[in-house]
DNA sequence: GCTTTATTGTCACTTGGGTGACAATAAAAG
DNA sequence: CTTTTATTGTCACCCAAGTGACAATAAAGC
C-alpha cells in the first residue's frame, strides 16, 4: 500500500522548493494544487501535446525525453524532487518538447500556470507570458536544437541549423528562403561541432539534391526539405 | 562614416520587439537604454564574467560562443536584429555562460535587468529573478550541458552528465558523492548519446582513474575530479 | 588591372565510437 | 535455493567523421 504524502508548507521548505515565497503564498498555492501518484513508466504527456500545466515533483524521479530521427529516444534530463517541470506551459501557445515520464514511482503534483504565476508574482498571466516568450523564449529554441543533435547525422544537423537561421535571417525569394547573412563553411562547423572539410562536403551534397542552392555567398534554402532532411515530422516546429 | 540609429517606438515596432508592451512602456523603456556601435570582431562579453545588463541588438548580427575543452570555439547562436540577448542578468547572481562578440558591425543597446523588468511587467525585480531561477534555471543548466557537449569526447561528457547528476542527486559520503539512483549504463547512454557498450568500457576507465566507484548498483563520484575530466576550469560552475 | 588573402573543393589516411554477438554476473521472481 | 531476466563485460569489425595537405577559386586591397 502506497502512502499518500502530507503536502504542506512544510513539506515544501524541506524540498527547498520556492525559497524566495513567502509561507502566505505557499499555503494559497497548495490549495490549488492536486496530487497524484504514478507508477513507473507511466508517461504523464508526450511530446507535440498542448502545454496546459505546471508540474512539481514531490517524490521519486522523472524522466524527460525525445525521440531522435532514428526512433531511439534520447534522455533529455531526470527530474529530482523539489523541482518545477513542464514550464513550457509558462510560455504562450506552447507544445510539450519533451516526453515525461516516471523513472521510479512517483508523488507529482500540477497547477494550472496562470495559478501558478499569479498566486507567485501578483502580475496578469499573460503579461509574464509574452515578456517570458520574448526573453528565455530564444533558450528554449537553443535547447530545442541541441536536444535534435543528439543521435543526429552531421547531415541531419546542418539541417536544423539550417532551418534555425532560416528563421532568423531569412527573407522570401522566388527561388526559396534566402538567407541574410556571410555565412562561411567555417561558420556552419562551428555551429554544429563538425569539421570544416565534411561541411563542405555535406553542403554540396545538399545543393546536388536541391535542398539548398548558392547565389554567390548568400544561401538559399528550402525549408520543407530541409525539416525532412532534418527527420523532423511535418508538424514539428 | 556611421550614421546612428533613430530609437524610438517606430523603430521598436518595425523590428517586432515586445509586441506585447504598450506603447508607453516602450518609451519609458527606451529612456533608460543607451546606445552603442561595436565593430565587427568586437567582444560584448566574455563567459565568466557577471551579468549585469540585458542587451538589445538594433542592427547587425551578434554571434554567442563558448571554448570547448580542446580550446575550439563552439558557435552557439547568431542573434538577428530585434532580440534580446544576455538575459541571464534577469537570473541572481549569474555568470555570463557564452562570450558575445560582433558578428558585423551592430548597433547595440542596454539596459539594467531591473529597468528592463520593473519597466515592462511592474513587479520587484528580486522576486522576478526568483521565479526565473525557479523555472527556467533548469533550462539554461540543460542548455550548459547540451552546448558543453559540443566537441567533447564520450569520457568529457560522461563526466559532465554525472557533474550534473551529482548536483541534482548527489548526497555526501565518507567515499565522494553518493548518487541515489538506479542507473544502468543504458540510461547513462541514452542521457549522452552514445551507445551501452562504449560507455560501460569509459565507466570501467574511469573507475580504474578513482574517478568514481560502484556500490552495488549505487554510484559514488568524486566531482572535482569530474570537472577536471570534462575539461571545465576550476571556477567554473 | 594585379596581388594578397580568404574560402571552397578534394583526397588519402586515421580514429573514435557504433554494431552485433555472446559470455559472465547479478538481481528478481518463484 | 533455483530459475529467469536484466545488466555488465569483452571483442572483432565497420563506418562516419576528423585531420593534414594542397589545389582551385573567389573576394578584398591596392
Amino acid at each position: 500500500m502506497v502512502r499518500t504524502p502530507v503536502l504542506n508548507v512544510t513539506t515544501i521548505r524541506r524540498l527547498k522548493a520556492f525559497p524566495w515565497a513567502s509561507d502566505q503564498q505557499v499555503e494559497r498555492l497548495l490549495g490549488q494544487m492536486d496530487l497524484h501518484h504514478i507508477e513507473k513508466r507511466t508517461v504523464l504527456f508526450n511530446e507535440g501535446v498542448p502545454s496546459d500545466s505546471v508540474y512539481f515533483l514531490i517524490s521519486g524521479v522523472v524522466k524527460l525525453s525525445l525521440r531522435s530521427p532514428d526512433e531511439e529516444r534520447v534522455l533529455v534530463s531526470l527530474i529530482s524532487p523539489g523541482e518545477l517541470f513542464g514550464i513550457t506551459s509558462l510560455m504562450p501557445g506552447m507544445y510539450r518538447a519533451f516526453r515525461s515520464e516516471a523513472f521510479s514511482d512517483c508523488w507529482v503534483s500540477s497547477v494550472r500556470p496562470e495559478v501558478f504565476v499569479t498566486t507567485l508574482l501578483d502580475v496578469p498571466f499573460t503579461d509574464f507570458s509574452a515578456l517570458m516568450e520574448g526573453t528565455v523564449g530564444r533558450w528554449f529554441a537553443l535547447l530545442y536544437r541541441y536536444t535534435h543533435f543528439q543521435g543526429s547525422s552531421l547531415r541531419q544537423k546542418l539541417a536544423l541549423a539550417l532551418l534555425e537561421l532560416a528563421q532568423k535571417f531569412g527573407i522570401q525569394d522566388a527561388r526559396g528562403t534566402m538567407l541574410i547573412l556571410q555565412l562561411t563553411h567555417e561558420d556552419l562547423a562551428d555551429l554544429v561541432g563538425a569539421s570544416r572539410q565534411k561541411v563542405t562536403e555535406h553542403m554540396q551534397e545538399l545543393a546536388r539534391q536541391q535542398v539548398l542552392l548558392r547565389d554567390g555567398r548568400k544561401l538559399i534554402v528550402h525549408p520543407d526539405r530541409l525539416r525532412e532532411v532534418a527527420g523532423l515530422l511535418l508538424d514539428e516546429k
